[in-house]
DNA sequence: CATGAATGAGTGTTCATTCAT
DNA sequence: GATGAATGAACACTCATTCAT
């Protein structure tokens, strides 16, 4: 029942991902499209005739990025009605998705590569991507779980950079999994580094030690 | 009793520093020689002269980059002996001096660019910057000034991710000066998000309990 | 009949013929490939399509040069079994190739320009020819048709540098052909320039016997 | 008694040698001002304000080449009357020079690197060689040393491309010095390779005969 | 007189894109 | 529909030459 040949939407996948891990792997500038033809096993000809421009391809495994990222994360906060607990498992699903998804680092460092319409469109995508974790935020705070001097925006740019950040540095061989990265950075987050006891001089505050654990 | 003419050390500055530009806003695979070499006034066989290649340039660039970095910061936190104190202003220091120097967002960005022997020698000049905050990270976890539980590798990760993530969204014309981002920062990592008060005073907390299971 | 297209091995042959006569001309490393590009009629990248340096177009020429001409060679003395015979017809096939194919001249004069491997093949190709004559010459020697004090190498050299030099004052209008030059050169060398009557009729000569000494 | 400085004159002998060393290893076109300025101790400003361009100084390098050539070989004449006596020591100078002279292998393969009036100029000296060699071989032919059936003009290409071929081949930890190459060439060419005692003993020969035409 | 920093036209080469098949 | 040979504008870089000092 395999299909004989590689349908267009086969060989568009393929071409897609390929773009993507040589893009996150040397940049779009720095990728030249036989490279990529080449590594999805086609020819440079054949690859236009699918995108009709370098910008067109970056575009589209753009579009498909962030589209399959809020999808992940809209999905997994789904499960949950608590604000912070729908916090921490959208933090889950983003460091997840970032580190299975080429395309995911791609739109963070090669949006300048984007011109034009392609540009103003990504930033849109962007933009919306952005409210919708506002939003979550602004859900935590209304329900008076964030101190009411934290500057939501502030806090949203350190979350982004603390997890955009990550596909830097983080080793598939190394000794956290995505999951615990996410759990870590949240109760860095929440909870600050800082002896909670020593602070509030009074009781051991069982409950928030237990948390990073 | 200014130089009639440009010195050889003033055109040197004047060529980084727009390629530090340049390099920054496009991308150093994106941007042309020939736009360099116009936008600091010479022809690319001046530019070659200086710099025999591209490369070398960006080498150079990113060399006066990690230079002035570590020194700002170590100057800053000189002033000082408290190991938070000197977390706070260190961080201070990075901020601003990320914000300032385009070449030092040219060093995070565009470092895969290198190649050989100039990649080998920036990852070395990397591994000594992150050691050194590895040093003020275990200086406060050493005077007790850091829950126990904190894993301070990722700790440092969640630190270089959020500061280093803020060219990419911060503007001068923002209501944030950059200490202001710096200071917020260093609030929200050292006290968290939680309310402090409200945390030892009221009930259990519960939502928080679970946050980390 | 013919192709209304010029097929691949024919853009090839013509790009290689081109250079070649331009090689010749002006030397390999004072023609550009924008004039080669020009001369067979395409544009600089459509000749790096073929070859993708100046370099490699340059082996290219040299070795159907060299196997050229010793197919031509090879060819010319499989009709006699004499050894002089032999060598005279070699030395006219040799003669001719030289002022047929600009390639030739420019194996002679141009073999400098190759670097690395490319001059390391091209030297053991001279090496092989020049083995090749060698046998011909020991062949001549061994058969008792030159005089024992010949030294072999040094006559070869002679005939290598008498034959590669007629390129440099050739003229198609002149008053030989490349086959009346090849046997006069022969005869000289078969000869000498001394009168043989009276050679073999009187007194020693003891001033010519002594000059060669 | 030693120049505390360098003379004018100095200077430029230098620069004349440095040139033609490098001129004869890589060719006139693939050597560099640079490169000639620097080995021979200069920079490329004060090489261009002794010669204003690189053709100049390959124009007076070939000149004093040429001018020392002709002076060599009729001072080296000038001990003998014989006519082949004088042939053999011209033959012995002209080696001699060959390979003691970097300029004139340059003489002899670059002089096609020179344009309009300089080309013109050289042309001009290297027919005046030609006459002078051609002289020789008059005054030997003259004076019936040669046999009437011998093509002078031929004969002189052959003499002169043997020579001029040896700085291709010679290397100074070879068997033979120029002298003794010199004497073999004009062996080789007075007498031939046949067998002078076997050719008058036994019948005709005719196919050798028959070669020369 | 001599220099060396600076030049800009030109070099070999790359590469996204096209188009005849 | 899909290809791959061919394109030409643009690239990083070279180098003979200039000129202010």
């Amino acid at each position: 029942m395999t299909k004989p040949k590689p349908s267009s939407a086969e060989a568009d996948d393929r071409l897609i991902d390929t773009a993507a891990r040589l893009f996150r792997e040397r940049g779009f500038a720095a990728t030249t499209v036989r490279q990529i033809a080449r590594a999805a096993g086609m020819l440079p000809g054949s690859l236009h005739y699918r995108y009709p421009t370098k910008d067109a391809l970056l575009l589209a495994l753009m579009r498909r990025g962030v589209e399959a990222d809020l999808a992940d994360v809209r999905a997994a906060i789904a499960t949950s009605r608590d604000p912070m607990e729908r916090l921490r498992l959208a933090l889950r699903a983003r460091v997840r998705y970032l580190l299975s998804r080429d395309a995911a680092t791609v739109v963070l460092f090669d949006w300048r590569s984007l011109k034009g319409r392609s540009r103003d469109e990504m930033i849109r995508l962007r933009d919306r991507y952005e409210a919708f974790w506002s939003g979550l935020l602004h859900e935590a705070a209304g329900a008076g779980r964030l101190r009411a001097q934290v500057d939501l925006s502030l806090l949203r740019f350190l979350i982004f950079g603390a997890t955009n950040w990550i596909p830097m540095w983080y080793s598939a061989k190394g000794s956290h999994t995505p999951d615990e990265i996410a759990d870590a950075f949240f109760d860095l987050i929440a909870n600050g580094t800082g002896e909670r006891a020593s602070r509030s001089r009074r009781v051991p505050r069982r409950e928030l030690v237990a948390v990073g654990g």
